[in-house]
DNA sequence: AATTGTTTTAATAGACTTATTAAACACATT
DNA sequence: AATGTGTTTAATAAGTCTATTAAAACAATT
């Protein structure tokens, strides 16, 4: 104990904990279960975080928070063309959540098992975008006047990302498994649907 | 009691066990609340319905059941040209899932729950999709030859379609709640987004 | 060896869960 | 009035839950 090399049993806690959340959700995960599949007593998960609450709540409060701060992140933006941005903003989106596929049924869930969550996240997504939509607004009204976007809200195409992005999240439990598709399939659909979200943004920009 | 007018509490019990299994999830309905929530004793709950899961599954099968066939009825389709096909597809969809906002998480939920549903679902899924896709694929192919739609297959085309829909109903709570939207102003974005997906789909199809 | 702090476990409390059973109640029929 | 059936409740069983507490084990320090 001490040994760098060695993760402590509060980390297999909290690492076994994330794991079952996402597999079962909040109410479908008790303490007792987190502590058989971590290998301690259950007494421990309480000693380190007193309750399942702050349990769930260490894991996923910073999760929750990179999360959201990725998707409206502006920094990787500079020196590209509408276009281009457009185009990083829909891959990069991709990305995220093929790094957290979890993350969209977790938030969903969380909304409607504690409402209180809604004023973090309002609190969160209410700066975090401003940013975003502030410099792309902007170029976007330029692109409409020179005629090579078609006149459209950045918020409907923000809402076309997002959908046809966090969508396939959704559906590939039901692809993988009900398809009956290997990972590889899988895998291989993802990237191609990647680049597919990306034409079908392009496409309906068009003027 | 034999009245037709009035509602049995058996009627009472199904139709509160379903708002709070929409509501809360299966893990997080207790049988104690149903009854509570209905107005009658707990163990009448278990009278009707002797366990839990079946009073879920008496519920929701059916309601997968049919959800699923609507998704990919043929009916409808017939003396519509390739496009209006693919028009009345998305719009279809659409209405049914404003008819059953919850569904698509509870599908969701559901599969992680219970991987036997995947059976389930794989038997009804891959009878169902056949006909339509056998339909529409033969059309595309000649709508491509003759250069009205470009190359594409209508797997993408369906994935785009669900896509662009199921994700406005999971992104629903946060765009009403976290950005504090009236449920009229709410209401009026998903009217927006049910013709946008549809020139969505439409611009994505052009050669 | 003794002390201290951290880690871990066994035991327990109280609440809640699902489910069952016996009994009471209401209504219809004979 | 007696009987049968369906509806409903009170009481209960057994198990699991979250959380607490006391005690044991372990490691580091003096």
């Amino acid at each position: 104990m001490g040994n760098k090399d060695e993760i402590s049993m509060e980390q297999v806690i909290l690492a076994t904990a994330e794991k079952l959340f996402l597999e079962k959700g909040f109410d479908g995960t008790s303490t007792t279960q987190i502590a058989k599949e971590a290998g301690c007593n259950q007494a421990l998960v309480h000693y380190y975080f007193r309750t399942k609450e702050n349990l769930f709540n260490s894991i996923f409060e910073t999760k929750f928070r990179t999360f959201f701060q990725n998707i409206f992140d502006t920094t990787q933006l500079t020196n590209l063309s509408f276009l281009e941005k457009i185009k990083h903003i829909s891959r990069t989106h991709f990305d995220l959540l093929l790094a957290n596929p979890q993350m969209p049924k977790l938030v969903i869930n969380e909304l409607s098992r504690r409402k209180e969550n809604i004023n973090i996240l309002r609190d969160r997504l209410h700066v975090l975008p401003e940013q975003l939509f502030s410099l792309m607004d902007n170029e976007l009204q330029e692109e409409i006047s020179a005629g090579r976007v078609k006149n459209i809200t950045f918020i409907d195409i923000m809402i076309s990302i997002v959908s046809l992005n966090v969508a396939l999240f959704f559906l590939k439990p039901v692809v993988s498994d009900v398809l009956l598709l290997t990972d590889e399939q899988a895998n291989q659909m993802l990237q191609h649907r990647k680049e597919e979200n990306v034409n079908i943004i392009l496409s309906y920009l068009k003027p």
